[in-house]
DNA sequence: ATATGTTCTGTTATATCATAACATTTTAAT
DNA sequence: ATTAAAATGTTATGATATAACAGAACATAT
C-alpha cells in the first residue's frame, strides 16, 4: 500500500480514497474480479456509486502499475509485485477461478524476438493461459 | 473454403450458409471485426440477423479450428492458416487495427514450459501483442 | 488569501458486447 | 415413415463499458 502511494506520487497523481479502496478490494480477492463485482463491494461501505468510478479507479490502478486486466475475463486482478516494472503472465484457472500471475521471462524473451522479427513494436502484450491449476488437478 | 467444409466434415458438423458467409466476411476484412460488425454486413444480404446467430456462427468457426477470437479487442478474425492444428499469437496494430497471425515456436515453447514448471495444464493460450506494424512506422 | 489550472468526483444517460430460453426447421440415419 | 441430432429463428435480457458535463478538491503561483 505504500508502494502504492509512491507510484501515484511518481505519476503526479493521487492515491485518493476511492482508488485505495478499489485496489483494496482486488487484493483481498483470491480470484479476479469484474467491474460489477467491485461495485458491488464498494457498496457496502457506502451507496452504490455507478460504474464510471470503479472503471475510473481501474484504468488508473493499470496506468500505475498496481493492477492489470485479464482481457479474456473481462476481470480485473491486483498485481502481485507491484514494486518497479514488469511485464506478467497470468495462469487462469477454468476450475477455481484462481490467476496467478508469473513473470516468465522466456515467455517475455521470445515475445520481443517475435514482435522485432516482424517489424513490430510493441505496446502492450497480453498472455493469459487458461486451464486447471496445480490444486485442482486431484 | 474446400479446408473448412473438410474441417466441418470432420467434427460431424455442417457447413451452413450463415457459417460460410460470416468466415468469408472474415477472410474479406483486413483487420478483426467485432460481431456486430459482421451482422451489419450480414444485412447487405438479407433481413439483419438478431445477434445470436452471429455469435453461434462464430463459436462453430472458432470451434473448428477456421477463426480466432481476439479477446483484447472483443473482435474476430478468419484464420490464415487452417489447414491442421496450430497455436497462434497476434500482432495487433494500434494505428491501422490489422492483426497479423503469427505462430512463433519460441513463445509456444516458452508458454508450456512456464505451464509445465507451475503444474498448471493448459487449455488454452491468448497470446495479443499490441503495437504499431512495419507499415505504420514511417 | 485568492486566482488559476489541473485532477478528481458525481451523475445521468447511452453504447457495446454477449447469452438465455424456447419454438421450429432441416438433415441424416434407421 | 420414424427418430434423434443439428441448426435456425426470434424475443428478450444480461453483462460490460464509455460519453458528456457539472461541480468539488487540490496544488502552486502570484
Ligand atoms: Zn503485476
Ligand atoms: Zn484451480
Ligand atoms: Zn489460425
Ligand atoms: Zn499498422
Amino acid at each position: 500500500m505504500k508502494t502504492a502511494e509512491n507510484k501515484s506520487r511518481a505519476l503526479g497523481l493521487r492515491f485518493t480514497k476511492t482508488r485505495r479502496k478499489v485496489l483494496e478490494i482486488l487484493w483481498q480477492s483470491h480470484s479476479p474480479l469484474g467491474a460489477y463485482d467491485i461495485l458491488d463491494r464498494l457498496q457496502e461501505d457506502s451507496r452504490r456509486p455507478a460504474p464510471m468510478v470503479v472503471y475510473r479507479a481501474l484504468d488508473f490502478l493499470i496506468e500505475a502499475g498496481l493492477a492489470h486486466r485479464l482481457s479474456s475475463r473481462n476481470a480485473f486482478i491486483g498485481c502481485s509485485a507491484p514494486e518497479g516494472d514488469h511485464e506478467a503472465q497470468f495462469l487462469i484457472c477454468n476450475h477455481c477461478g484462481s490467476a496467478a500471475e508469473v513473470e516468465a521471462r522466456p515467455i517475455a524473451k521470445a515475445v520481443e524476438e517475435t514482435a522485432a522479427s516482424a517489424g513490430f513494436h510493441v505496446h502492450q502484450r497480453v498472455v493469459e493461459i487458461t486451464g486447471v491449476c496445480p490444486n485442482c488437478q486431484s
